[in-house]
DNA sequence: GGGTAAGCAGTTTTT
DNA sequence: CTGCTTACCC
């Protein structure tokens, strides 16, 4: 990769990697070697001397911010311990940290993710005297979002929500805590309010570049605004009108439009040249998402010319879909000598990839899940990090009432509600309550519990944190060994016995227990790792819990190779595959139903919504190389019953000649791949 | 006051 | 099927 010398580039992208001065847009198509142009891009600056801790690039995601680094790294064969290459959110993040005092905020606040909110929201609502029955928490969350984001204001008729939201507000303060959209809103509300701090960014950063620039929102925008020394300055955002696929999280692809309002004398650089598809994928696709309206002009060409046709298939039911994509695999495998890691098999929801997943495991077909309850979600993982945040931050109530009888000690509902109770009559935190009891009684008043064992067991609780709380953050090197995180934490799982308490929980199935206690020993794997990375400078206790907040996959190491991506098709942007499966393509999925009928988004028109889904099913179709398979089942389980289904008004708009359709429901295997696969099968049992 | 069993509702995409 | 809440029992 790192052979690839400047020459190999087309003249637009050579213009767009030269072009270091001044405001740039590239409108870069799919596959249009966007990637190869920002790391080109970057090298180049580095070679004429710009220092890396000028350079700013800004990512939409973690996986696309590591791949970015990488590129460069290997392109440069520098080290890049200066160069500053992060998600929106974690530059976000390092502000707030730099300026938490300024906000309000103790330096070891905690980040909460989409599940502590629903979980504070819940708490809020109780507070307000309100049922959380009869309101979508779901659907709560996303407008609390659009409120702090500006998206949406209150009406008159929110009942009674804004009180919630002001509480939600509130307890974030007394916590101690942040959520996603502060780690956007804070910084920008800063760098507006104090001109000297923006003035102070702006000056380090001189060159700021965005990539995914159809998916940034308008805090994002704002954000990058800020940084930006006025209408000259050297700014490049790199996008595709035709990918924007995250409206729902407040990404306009108008920034689009108010970038080249604000940078009227920007370079406007347009990459139509596609070198990933055969043409007709590329007449596909094109077809497709000529149906929208608005959209950038741009003719997506390709030089790779003809392909094999795209395959259709009706299976009958899910179970024949995830069968029919197994025996394809195995079928490709053999005849045109792919290898697993050739194949992406795309889903709309999480939950599709299910079937798909029980047919591999049957066909013994490695594969690798991107999306899916992310690891650090799962409960036992999701417990262990709460200990590790209370023990940073003891404000920090939601992972407090998380951990505070998990292990079963004998603090119930009773006494929780209770010091709740005093909590918010104090306007305090739960630790902080209980502190004052102990404080109370110490000093000979009536405490709040008669119960004797009550009140030593909350002692004895806080105390274990208070001793965790000494172990993790003073650094000191036990009997000359060096201090190890990974170790404090390994202490504390064995402290609180969280092996005999899965165990107990899962008394018949210990199977399971076990699982799950691997999975623990795998997380604290991760911090040994994290800690050995020679680039990684400061392994403490709040490095590790900021850098796993803004984590959601486990996008671990590179080991996909021989593996079979299963992704969302929201997660497989930016990835490409030589073969890829759409799985679903049915009516009420692609489009999905709940942005179809566009009840709640005031905002949002239906067309709106509707484009949205063709530009996601577009998305997918792009990530093709050489072939392309849809499936579309005639009936699915939804939850417990099975319901017909049709295909996807979006297969209409392919060509009908650049389609061919499969009759028999599952591939067989004829003589000619039998005979293949014999003799592979001999090959293998030689060695 | 705390723990357990039956009963019930249910996820679009991600930082 | 699963995870979560509620109601009930110890």
């Amino acid at each position: 990769m790192s052979k690839i010398s400047a020459n190999t580039l087309n003249d637009p992208q050579t213009q767009a990697v030269q072009a270091i001065e001044g405001p740039v847009l590239i409108i870069a198509g799919a596959g249009s070697g966007k990637t190869r142009v920002i790391t080109f891009r970057i090298a180049h600056m580095l070679e004429k001397g710009i220092p890396q801790s000028a350079i700013l690039a800004l990512t939409f995601t973690n996986k696309a911010a590591k791949e970015m680094e990488t590129r460069v790294k290997h392109l440069t064969r520098r080290k890049l311990q200066n160069l500053t290459v992060s998600t929106f959110h974690s530059f976000g993040l390092n502000i707030i940290r730099n300026e938490a005092e300024l906000l309000g905020y103790r330096k070891n606040f905690s980040i909460y993710d989409e599940t502590d909110k629903i979980t504070l929201i819940k708490e809020s609502l109780r507070e307000c005297r309100m049922n959380f029955h009869k309101v979508d928490l779901f659907e709560l969350s996303q407008q609390f979002s659009k409120i702090k984001t500006g998206l949406a204001q209150w009406s008159n008729d929110s009942s009674g929500m804004q009180a919630v939201y002001d509480e939600y507000q509130h307890a974030l303060k007394i916590y101690n805590a942040v959520d996603f959209d502060d780690l956007l809103t804070m910084p920008l509300e800063l760098l507006e309010k104090h001109g000297e701090m923006a003035q102070k960014y702006r000056q380090k950063y001189r060159y700021i570049m965005v990539d995914e620039f159809q998916d940034t929102s308008l805090i994002q925008y704002r954000l990058m605004k800020i940084l930006t020394d006025g209408s000259c300055a050297n700014v490049c955002v790199v996008g595709d009108d035709d990918q924007s696929i995250y409206s729902w999280r407040g990404a306009n692809y108008e920034n689009i439009l108010l970038f080249e309002k604000d940078f009227p004398g920007r370079l406007e650089i347009k990459l139509e040249q596609n070198y990933r598809s055969t043409t007709t994928i590329l007449d596909a696709a094109n077809k497709v998402i000529s149906h929208n309206t608005g959209r950038k002009v741009k003719k997506l060409w390709s030089g790779k010319g003809g392909g094999k046709p795209i395959e259709l298939f009706y299976p009958e039911n899910e179970t024949d879909e995830a069968n029919f994509i197994a025996s394809r695999i195995k079928n490709l495998i053999i005849m045109e000598d792919c290898k697993y890691h050739d194949f992406g098999a795309l889903t709309r929801t999480n939950s599709l990839a299910r079937n798909i997943e029980e047919a591999f495991l049957a066909e013994n077909i490695p594969y690798r899940v991107s999306g899916g309850t992310s690891f650090f979600q799962r409960k036992e993982i999701k417990d262990i990090i709460s200990y590790m945040r209370l023990i940073a931050n003891q404000n920090d109530d939601v992972s407090l009432l998380r951990i505070i009888n998990t292990p079963r000690r004998g603090i119930g509902k009773t006494t929780i509600a209770s010091l709740n109770e005093m909590a918010r009559k104090n306007r305090i935190s739960v630790w902080d309550s209980i502190s004052r009891m102990n404080f109370e009684r110490s000093r000979g008043q009536q405490g709040l519990f008669g119960d004797q064992r009550t009140m030593t067991e909350l002692e004895e609780f806080t105390a274990f944190i208070e001793s965790f709380r000494t172990l993790m953050l003073e650094k000191q090197s036990e009997q000359g060994k060096p201090w190890k995180l990974s170790s404090c934490a390994r202490t504390l799982v064995d402290n609180i016995d969280y092996w005999g308490y899965l165990v107990s929980e899962h008394g018949k199935d210990e199977k399971k227990a076990r699982w799950k206690f691997s999975n623990i020993e795998y997380f604290i794997r991760m911090i040994e790792n994290w800690e050995s990375d020679p680039d990684n400078y400061d392994s403490g206790l709040y490095p590790w819990l900021n850098r796993i907040s803004l984590i959601t996959r486990d996008d671990g190491e590179d080991d996909n190779e021989g593996k079979v991506n299963l992704s969302t098709i929201h997660a497989a942007k930016g990835l490409e595959f030589p073969v890829v499966f759409i799985a679903g393509a049915e009516k009420g999925l692609i489009p999905h139903e709940r942005s179809a009928s566009g009840e709640e988004n005031e905002n949002d028109n239906e067309a709106g919504n509707i484009e949205e889904e063709r530009r996601l099913f577009y998305v997918a179709i792009t990530r093709a190389r050489e072939k392309l398979i849809i499936t579309s089942c005639k009936k699915r389980r939804h939850m417990q019953n099975t319901a017909d289904c049709s295909p996807s008004p979006f297969l209409e708009e392919i060509p009908k000649e650049l389609i061919r359709y499969h009759e028999k429901e599952s591939e067989e295997i004829d003589e000619d791949t039998a005979d293949k696969f014999m003799e592979q099968l001999k090959s293998i049992i030689k060695k």
